[in-house]
DNA sequence: CTCCTATATTTTGCATACGAACCCACAATT
DNA sequence: AATTGTGGGTTCGTATGCAAAATATAGGAG
């Protein structure tokens, strides 16, 4: 390996690719609630940028799905509705179905055996009963499957969609059944890869998404009979 | 209905739709080459707008693939190498498979019978022999099922992916054998939706675009022999 | 008081302006 | 001869300006 390739280069980015990165994390964790408008001339006070980038950003983020443009209207934060979010748990499912397939022919070794570190350190999020240590290596088992199915087209398209996805998380709880469920569906995927199984990883996560989409629903589902009361 | 939600609106879209649309067009059609430079002064002379929405258009085709950002060097229309069109053609394939069964369970029967009017007509071009109006209904046939299959997070990405597939089409030919077989592959597509068999639709279509995909590829490695010498 | 209308204000869409980064050619230097 | 500096021209990135659309506001009719 050249040495001068592993230099970081001096790069200032672009702004129009700050204020989207920000602006999409904004959204993802919520502190852009769904529906919320965005005001072109208050985002470039608090980002203290100019309107150019930041509707450059905003052209991108709608193609992403995250923000809706309402020509001569603006753009506003789009609505995580359960519809869409079924809708997109029906994607990725069927995106990370792929991607196991791929993952259990062309993974290495290694790579299996980082998976397998990841899932090891969610168990003990587990174990503790801490939720959200719990959802942050989960979601980077499934990243790190998609990633090892070494397709990088498909590692983009979910990527995307995940954005969407990751936001209901922030939204919706989990209950004990279902985190146990959840855990012992992770052992057997990844056994399935492992064994480099690829019917059965296939069905497997198709399975963990299809359950994953009917819990959040529920959740969403009482999230909002909560807010109506 | 309302008959007025049906009347199209006077609407001048918004230029940068309009240019992200022509743009779009010029570089799935071929007529913009993989690898040539997108001047801004050049293209807004050809369209008669102002850089601004140009460069919106830009950064909307950046994140749909079809053109890559070189900072502060301005934009060219991306390499269509093999490797990511294999790999985008992978991830088409889950999604049409996913499209396929949710379209078997939610289509109407008008929609279903909208598709076999297409199919018709494509066979009608078979039958002449015009590759290019084949290929139109045929894209239009596969649309159309990712459409109908209710959910818009799938269509949505269908057709972020199907740019890049699209372009390979305009590339490479196709062998007579080929083409026969995925006539008869539609045939069967066909019948599977209308018999609103999951399964075998779901076999069926990930098959077509395993075939299409072998077929994309050796077109386009036989295009780059024939380039070479 | 409610609803409508006319006007003022805000906000968007697009065009343009300006400074900075880049490329190329050629001269200067080693 | 090869490499490094220098100038000019071009193209990009961003800020800003202006007109049109949309929204908010206020006033008046019912």
């Amino acid at each position: 390996m050249d040495p001068l390739q592993e230099v970081t280069p001096i790069s200032r980015r672009p702004l129009h690719e700050e204020a989207t990165d920000r602006l999409r994390d904004l959204i993802v964790q919520g502190q852009l609630a769904p529906g919320a408008r965005l005001n072109e001339r208050l985002l470039t006070g608090q980002f203290g940028l100019s309107r150019t980038p930041l509707r450059e950003a905003f052209k991108v983020l709608a193609t992403e799905g995250l923000v809706e443009l309402l020509p001569n209207r603006g753009a506003i934060v789009s609505q995580m509705d359960p519809v869409r979010l079924s809708e997109s748990l029906a994607v990725t499912g069927a995106l990370e179905a792929l991607a196991g397939e791929l993952a259990c022919i062309s993974a290495t070794d290694a790579q299996i055996n980082e998976i397998r570190a990841l899932h090891y350190e969610m168990l003990a999020y587990h174990a503790r009963g801490d939720l959200a240590g719990f959802f942050k290596f989960n979601q980077a088992i499934h990243l790190k499957i998609v990633k090892y199915s070494g397709n990088a087209v498909l590692f983009n398209m979910y990527r995307q969609l995940n954005g969407n996805v990751r936001r209901a998380r922030y939204m919706a709880n989990l209950s004990k059944e279902r985190w146990d469920a959840a855990v012992r569906e992770h052992d057997e995927i990844l056994a399935a890869l492992s064994a480099r199984d690829v019917k059965r990883i296939k069905v497997l996560l198709s399975d963990h998404l299809a359950h994953k989409l009917s819990s959040v629903l529920a959740e969403l589902k009482a999230l909002s009979a909560r807010q109506a009361a």
